[in-house]
DNA sequence: CTATTTATGTATCAATCATTACAAAAATAA
DNA sequence: TTATTTTTGTAATGATTGATACATAAATAG
């Protein structure tokens, strides 16, 4: 390969973008903010991404696309996958400070971009809708194996808990307290049982 | 009194920016943006709000407490109080769609606010605290007056209704549709009974 | 009428915005 | 070595940002 050698990665850039986009959103982050945070400059920027600061943040809500997709994969090993999606929400009480405080990468930028970016928006809707689907999937199959006493429509139940999602989001704001935050959510996970 | 007369109402400018500020938000939203919303030249803006956008948003924000504060006033004179906040939750699924794009404004702020105006945050975060806490003393009532088989603390159940509150911010904008939000309401407001 | 006061509209401000232009740097291919 | 290719750093770009300056309009007080 010929050329002056890239000293900036790609997915390095995309992931501190990433860190600035989580705390600060799309329309608060300014060039220069990602330009502190990945060292890279005007050149390396624009030379990388083309798309500009629009096409950094796409990267950066698809890199998170790829998480929710890595524990879909985890999920479909485990043999008690709601019990997983519990710990999963149970883990969220004994984060960081600064972790409650950025809240759900996808569900701030549903919160922001309704009336900026319809594609951006659509984009965030269509990652949750697959969270949900994944919740209302576990529910279902542990209703058929009889392992639950609720009845309710799986769809219903997944609904809940991505509204619990997205509710945790600001809640964790409100109160970034791990007593507070951890007697909340064994409150809504008895809900399914 | 002496002078030009005022043709921009004060209250009438925060009514106009209110509405920007709830769909856009704070940063999204430019001076452009509220002088063609409200009318108000440069000049009359400034010479009304000394602080700028900022003191317009504090106002916009103040004002929606009121509408909080008022409807506590309308608890207090119910006779079944808690009847009257689930009407209020019911009431959310029949809003127009563009009702349910735009979302709670106060919570709006807290996603949108926390690593950008701590005290534009601050703010934002004790309204719905107080909001929450009137959640909570009306289960509380409602519970010694032995109506509710749920015996949960009612802390915890308050907290669950402004969780449920912050949850259906974002779920509105995913599904803008009377019958699923009906459900996910009805089934919700279930576990409080 | 005249002086005073307040609100308005417009021009302008410096700062910052996202983006582009471009020359120098640093590699490989021939 | 020389030509070619790609990345990098810096200096611009024009547009927009929030805010100010200021002359004029439009009222009242005396």
């Amino acid at each position: 390969m010929r050329g002056r050698p890239t000293i900036y990665e790609d997915d390095n850039i995309i992931k501190k973008a990433q860190e600035v986009f989580w705390q600060k959103g799309y329309s608060a982050t300014s060039l220069s903010d990602l330009q502190k945070a990945t060292g890279a400059g005007a050149g390396s920027f624009y030379n990388t991404f083309k798309g500009g600061k629009k096409e950094v943040f796409k990267k950066a809500i698809e890199e998170r696309r790829l998480a929710f997709d890595a524990f879909k994969i985890e999920l479909s090993k485990s043999g008690s996958p709601l019990e997983l999606i519990k710990d999963f929400f149970r883990s969220i009480a004994s984060a960081e400070e600064n972790e409650h405080l950025k809240g759900c990468i996808i569900a701030n930028t549903i919160v922001e971009m309704t009336f900026i970016d319809e594609n951006l928006e659509d984009n965030a809707v269509q990652i949750l809708k697959e969270v949900e689907q994944m919740f209302t999937q576990a529910i279902k199959n542990e209703q058929i194996k009889g392992n639950l006493k609720t009845q309710t429509d799986p769809e219903i139940l997944g609904r809940y808990l991505i509204t619990f999602w997205c509710g945790l989001n600001t809640l964790r704001r409100m109160y970034p307290d791990k007593n507070v935050l951890k007697n909340q959510i064994e409150m809504q996970l008895a809900v399914i049982s």
